[in-house]
DNA sequence: TTTTATTTTCTATAGTTGTAGAGAATACGG
DNA sequence: CCGTATTCTCTACAACTATAGAAAATAAAA
């Protein structure tokens, strides 16, 4: 009889607020009063949605990386070895404006996880999946006779998931309007060193 | 005629106990009261010596960087080449403890240069003289046929820069007490793929 | 001991924050 | 049009913050 709201999609709306307001003035600014602002809302409508801060903040940031990961799992479906690597490395890497804004966003995030075991499980739970995905793409491209290099899988995978880490503070902290940061060939120099 | 400071050396005091406090709690932590309580002063007595929060801070986050930056200058004293590349790297990388909190330290700094062009500027500056050392490390060891790869040596850089800086994250995001994440590994790894 | 310039403590203030909850507004079935 | 379950606004509050500045404590010279 009273008006309905998908919760779930409402969750969304106040996290892809939560989102714009890091992004654009960072993590200190994203109050729950500019958050609601922000979505269109008093202060107060976020309550029945998210009980406390954190909470909201955990689900933006778990919201992030499942972005993330899905886009990941569009642009690689189909491709192994080789190309599959390179399709994973370039959609995390902070090529465009909207990938540099997730890094906006995971800068603070990882800050907050360094001193919150649930946050930093959030964080290393992905990264194992991504290392685990890198070492199989690695295999099947060692198996194509694309990847020669003595060096392990798992250390290749290790430095190629730090480059795409350090990256993402290299694009943040760049000068506002530089795009190139040479990003691309960094990862096309890496790709190289792993066939002779 | 009255009791007498010297100023400068009470500033790295109290960024000394900056340190500590957000190594040991996190930046949330890091109040002013609790920054003068960690250096055994009452909270207006910072005020003499940081006029405002940002000040300390700021001072904070450089010194961090001037330690860093004498520590290599010793390392890497007296070598060239390769080797000197290896002892920069090894360095940087957050091998123990005393690095791993380092590590604490420049993620929430990190953070706050997102929307902060004057600390922005602070790491963009060290990170572009890291790259002219490496670079020229990368020659060296180009000329003494250590690196062969076709891959040029701004590239190089750049990969082991971000890779650095990933390995930052890593560690600072790594499960209390697990010591062994692989990241000499990684950087013996990337040095033998750049002779080849 | 007295003087005095410096250092430090202590209290106060204005602002901001997350959270709580009463009440108004809303929209839909009857 | 009416009743009602839900949603949202608004105000309030307690905690915490950086900062300011008056007053007290300090230590060395005279």
């Amino acid at each position: 009889m009273p008006k309905i709201v998908d919760h779930d999609q409402r969750r969304i709306e106040l996290v892809d607020a939560t989102w714009r307001i890091i992004a654009r003035l960072g993590i200190e600014s994203a109050t729950m009063r500019e958050i609601a602002l922000e979505a269109g809302f008093a202060n107060g409508a976020l309550k029945p949605y998210f009980p406390t801060k954190d909470d909201l903040l955990t689900f933006a940031f778990g919201h992030v990386f499942n972005r993330t990961n899905e886009r990941i799992a569009g642009v690689t479906a189909g491709q192994a070895g080789l190309a599959a690597l390179r399709s994973f490395c370039v959609e995390v890497l902070p090529l465009d404006e909207e990938r540099i804004n997730e890094a906006r966003i995971v800068i603070p995030f990882w800050q907050k996880a360094i001193n919150d075991p649930g946050k930093a499980r959030i964080h290393r739970d992905s990264m194992e999946q991504w290392l685990a995905t890198m070492r199989q793409y690695l295999a099947e491209a060692r198996q194509a006779g694309a990847v020669t290099t003595a060096v392990d899988d798992a250390a290749l995978a290790g430095q190629l998931l730090n480059l795409l880490l350090g990256a993402q503070i290299t694009a943040a902290l760049a000068p506002e309007g530089q795009v190139e940061l040479g990003l691309n060939g960094q990862l096309e120099g890496f790709l190289t060193l792993l066939a002779c």
